[in-house]
DNA sequence: GCATCAGTGTAGCTTCCCTTAAGAGTTGGT
DNA sequence: ACCAACTCTTAAGGGAAGCTACACTGATGC
């Protein structure tokens, strides 16, 4: 008793000849009758009653027939539910960032799909080095991952959407003499003592830029990946650091100046695998995604830093 | 996408691996993988992913999964719906039976299964000549039908449960002289204007054996297969008639008296095609029926006729 | 009674699916 | 760091299942 079986019985009762099953079935009557003859090998009452030279279902047929009903309902079911999963607008979206972004970005995410019929989020806080990002997308519909333009490209197999291109300021403590200046060079900053990200993290190329452009070895004194706590840090007098001008949330006791003489950038973009984006939710959060990073890279930034970033 | 490609998705969903699945589906791997690639080329998102050297769904894959369920689901509803009709205790059966023995059996009928989970009950009365009687079995679950002793029998496609045997009295109007006899023989009543059924219905054989016994032809004065109309005629002194001892309401002014000299009885069965007591509910009102048989043959007869019975 | 129609068997072919065998990628141990 | 074991995939071949074509039987209607 298979699907077919069943599909062709019900054709039977409801069409009630054989002939008009097999039309409707796009096949011989021959067929049909091979298919009714299988089907009642595995039953032990008759399902079909010859009735003049037509052949109609028994009621046990027909208790049969309305069974195949739910099959085939069932079936039908399953085929539309790979796209019900594709289409639906509030189905689970999954997000990965690292901490600056995550910082920066899911409060307006939040914002924006608290109403009812949105997508519905799933975050979750990634602290992982730049190779690191791209195996995250086979867990996460988005992730939010940050690269330096020097550094390799993401590898073909993730899709990029570009959030930002944010520029990476030095960190300095409130009252420190280089606040003086609107600007500063690598030469300015080569004495200072730094404090940078773990090896193979991506700020580390811009540092090791830093030191080049300086013509001498930087003293790196401490090594942390949270710009929370660096910024802790460097309004202690424990450094300088790079710090994203516009994701990192800006503190009392630090002043960002534009480093100039290298090219001190990041991309921070969203990955994802391609087909991912089938799925209307996941587009749907890409695009708020977009939206909130010209919100970020615009409004948000603070004054300062938009002042230095026209300079 | 049909029932096999969703059950091994299932199963890889499940068991996590395609080696798991294809020794839970007593298949090779490689059948497995092949299954997986067909369903996979009639969806437009992946729903498998290697992970490692095994094989997990998507997303998308664990939702075609869970609604393989309810295929599934709805296909063992299928194998089991006609076991479930078979065995329905309050399944509908219809009974179809000839005026009198209607009269006599359905009451007894509704009476035993009034009860909530017995059988339901569709009757129609009808009133066939004798071969009439199994094309109805059909269309119906129980035929009651009946026929007289040297009549042909039921044909062979049709299995009989028999009810009664039931003898046929002569029914005089109360007041008639031959109602001083205890018996009466064929010749006694050759003189007298006879009520028949019409030509074919079974009574009809009686008829001419009792006309052969007494070596002359009866007068046939009226043609009335109906026994209530036939009971209401021979009181008012239109006839007489064979009327049976057991299944006809007495009427007042109406006197029964066996036949002797021809054998006047007629068998009163139950019908059916042979599949049909598969189900419980059938063979449940075929039980009921002999119980009602045998009230019917004892307790019910009127006291005149079982005195007679017993002469 | 013959022509027509409906359904069923049979032969043969196509199609599908499984197995076997080989290959590619991953994991874990020595 | 290589090698062995494991997992999955692919290719080729064989067997089973289903369909078509065609002939046949039984029922219907002029």
């Amino acid at each position: 008793m298979d699907e077919r079986q069943l599909r062709v019985l019900r054709e039977l009762g409801e069409l009630g000849s054989v002939t008009a099953a097999a039309e409707a079935l796009r096949v011989t009557p021959s067929a049909v009758s091979q298919q009714l003859r299988l089907l009642q090998r595995s039953v032990p009452v008759p399902l079909t009653v010859r009735e003049g030279r037509r052949l109609v279902l028994t009621p046990a047929g027909q208790a049969l027939a309305s069974a195949a009903i739910g099959v085939e309902t069932a079936l039908a079911r399953a085929r539309r539910s790979v796209d019900e999963f594709v289409g639906q607008a509030d189905g689970l979206v999954s997000v990965a960032a690292f901490h600056s972004a995550a910082a920066a970005f899911w409060p307006h995410l939040l914002r924006a799909l608290a109403a009812p019929g949105s997508p519905r989020l799933a975050l979750a806080d990634e602290d992982v080095a730049q190779s690191g990002f791209p195996p995250l997308t086979r867990d996460h519909d988005i992730v939010l991952a940050h690269r330096l333009d020097h550094a390799a490209p993401w590898p073909r197999t993730v899709s990029v959407t570009p959030l930002l291109h944010e520029p990476l300021d030095v960190a300095l403590p409130a009252g420190h003499p280089l606040t003086a200046r609107a600007s500063l060079t690598p030469g300015d900053v080569a004495e200072e003592p730094w404090i940078t990200v773990h090896d193979g993290f991506p700020l580390m190329a811009t540092i090791d830029a830093v030191s080049a452009a300086a013509g001498r070895r930087l003293h790196l004194a401490h090594r942390i990946n949270e710009f929370a706590v660096v910024a802790e840090v460097v309004a202690a007098g424990g450094g300088i650091a790079l710090m994203p001008r516009w994701t990192a949330r800006p503190h009392p006791q630090v002043v960002l100046r534009p480093l100039t003489g290298v090219h001190a950038r990041r991309h921070v973009d969203a990955l994802h695998r391609p087909e991912r984006t089938a799925r209307t939710a996941v587009e749907s959060v890409l695009g708020h995604l977009r939206t909130a990073a010209a919100s970020i890279s615009s409004q948000n930034a603070p004054p300062v830093a938009r002042r230095a970033a026209r300079a």
